[in-house]
DNA sequence: AGCAAGATTAGC
DNA sequence: CTAATCTTGCTA
């Protein structure tokens, strides 16, 4: 299969959480289902670590739904969030580690027709991966894609070479705690 | 078994 | 500002 960049290897991953969201902007998430594959270049992050973090879904330990953010780094961990939307996190850190990165925002590069028609034809092309829900909707990811392997076929990020902009880092956005950690 | 809250979004 | 809607964790 032909690719327009390299997919990241495993290593990438299994790095401090920050080094991981840091270096992720700028990089191509990309999803291949039944043909039609959808991309876009990751513009904004948020990073969630272990279970001292109280907007982690680790914090309260280990449960059903979280398991995967235990899991080796690496991996896709979909989650239903307010039994509507979606969201996607790439996990980090060792086996054992509880960390991931949090994708809230994309900028279309594949299948832009594929995402609008998805998200029904009220949106323009720059909103349409603009917010972690929105963005799952546009790329066809739920929770089907949970767990995959970011080292698949399916589902998996690679590097086109982009160089990402001014990098600003701010508080997190949409949780009630935890927000000291930009 | 029942209840409240959550990494959100769309609509008035 | 509020509703929509599901999973999880706590309390009785």
């Amino acid at each position: 299969m032909r690719r327009a960049g390299k997919q990241l290897p495993r290593k990438f991953y299994d790095r401090p959480t920050l080094d991981v969201a840091r270096d992720l902007l700028g990089k191509v998430l990309v999803h291949r289902r039944r043909g039609a594959v959808t991309s876009g270049a990751i513009v904004e992050v948020e990073a969630y670590i272990g279970e001292s973090d109280p907007a982690c879904h680790a914090a309260p330990g280990r449960t059903r739904r979280n398991e995967p953010l235990y899991g080796p780094p690496g991996h896709a961990y979909v989650y239903l969030n307010y039994g509507i939307h979606c969201l996607v996190n790439v996990v980090t850190e060792a086996h054992d580690s509880p960390a991931a990165v949090l994708i809230r925002a994309l900028d279309p590069l594949n299948g832009v027709a594929t995402m609008k028609r998805r998200r029904g034809r009220t949106v323009k092309t720059e909103g349409l991966c603009r917010g972690p829900g929105n963005l799952t909707m546009a790329m066809g990811i739920t929770l089907a894609e949970n767990r995959l392997d970011l080292l698949g076929d399916r589902l998996f990020i690679e590097d086109r070479g982009l160089k990402p902009g001014r990098i600003v880092w701010g508080p997190r956005i949409g949780i009630s705690s935890g927000r000291e950690h930009p």
